[in-house]
DNA sequence: AACTCGTGGGG
DNA sequence: TCCCCAAGAGT
């Protein structure tokens, strides 16, 4: 029978893994600017690290201070995420760097509770700034931890379950050391990438096998336990392109729901022109995680019905789409959904 | 508590 | 190809 590992001695193995193979030269380390680390995190949220890399620079190239970013328009900043997806997060970043100008001239706040008042900041994304920034005790809890923690200490069931969660963020409090914690954060974070990953954990080399609860059992595969798996939904969406003197017709997306804040393609569910009127390219499917949209799009010819195209462009009398006409250019300058920004070069490069 | 919110890597 | 899920947060 193993006996589990003492929070001291824990935390000792996790930083001296640190400093003998922690990553320390990823683009948003070697620096103390908390702006800098604050868009690391919101970017790392559910998105891999070699993903976040040049999305990180450009943005930082960009908007080199949370200045910069207050100070930006819209289009600006989700032209930057486009692509990068949970364009929420760009949004919320926006509007958190205006806080920070107006309420707090400017200066970041230290301290957690306040930190986590910013919108798009919660528990974990609070805890590393202020640990990684600003050298206080706090504590994480993002996958990798979750799945490090989960698997030394066996704490069975699926994370996203509010016990679960529970136990999971008393054991990483009990477990974060006082002193050193910036260097434990990230060393945890490492492990979780580099050793103790999802499939094919390198347990013989990781400094925790020791007292590893799940591997001294051989029930790794058990940890952290699996989310319940829901049927996939479909929709179906016509996509509305309409070009008139070199120029793109594109709808701006209302700030809640998918690609909020991008500017999309006229979204209809059922199309009421003619068929002399339209020409029916090449359908695809776009896979979200929680849905499949199914895509056909309707080429407008140029004595289409411009005026039933914008009539079927708005679902809501109430809130009307903001609409706009974009030169190939100027496409450069605003934020497009994935599938929209493919759709267009492809069409474009066949003209 | 359950659901929403993107995209791409890797098995 | 299909499936899981990534440096999670907001509602």
């Amino acid at each position: 029978m193993t006996t589990p590992w003492s929070p001291t001695d824990f935390s000792a193995k996790v930083i001296e893994y640190y400093h003998a193979h922690g990553r320390k030269h990823l683009p948003w380390q070697g620096t103390q600017d908390p702006y800098k680390i604050w868009l690391s995190e919101i970017m790392l949220q559910q998105t891999q690290v070699t993903t976040v890399i040049p999305y990180f620079e450009r943005f930082i190239e960009s908007f080199p201070t949370v200045t910069d970013l207050a100070q930006a328009t819209d289009d600006q900043v989700m032209q930057h995420w486009s692509g990068l997806g949970y364009y929420s997060r760009a949004r919320n970043l926006h509007k958190a760097a205006q806080i920070i100008e107006t309420e707090f001239s400017g200066v970041f706040p230290q301290d957690p509770e306040t930190i986590e008042t910013l919108p798009g900041i919660g528990r974990s994304t609070a805890g590393a700034i202020a640990s990684f920034a600003f050298g206080q005790p706090t504590a994480i809890l993002d996958g990798n931890v979750k799945r490090v923690l989960a698997r030394s200490y066996a704490i069975e069931g699926w994370p996203g379950n509010g016990k679960v969660l529970k136990a999971l963020w008393q054991r990483a409090e009990t477990n974060t050391p006082q002193q050193e914690t910036a260097a434990y954060n990230q060393a945890m974070m490492d492990l979780g990438a580099i050793v103790c990953t999802r499939s094919k954990p390198d347990c013989p080399d990781c400094p925790l096998s020791k007292h590893c609860l799940a591997y001294n059992s051989n029930s790794i595969e058990q940890y952290p336990g699996k989310k319940p798996k829901k049927a996939r939904p479909s929709k179906s969406v016509y996509w509305l392109i309409n070009i008139r003197q070199e120029k793109v017709l594109l709808h701006k997306r209302p700030p809640s729901g998918i690609w909020g804040g991008l500017w999309a393609l006229p979204e209809v569910q059922q199309k009421e022109m003619s068929p002399d009127q339209i020409q029916q390219l090449d359908p695809f499917v776009h896979k979200f995680s929680h849905y499949d949209l199914q895509v056909q799009p309707l080429l407008l010819s140029s004595n289409a019905d411009k005026a039933l195209v914008e009539k079927n462009s708005h679902p809501s009398i109430m809130e009307p789409a903001q609409a706009d006409w974009f030169s190939l250019n100027q496409l450069n300058e605003i934020g497009l959904p994935t599938p929209v920004s493919k759709l267009l070069v492809k069409l474009l490069e066949d003209s």
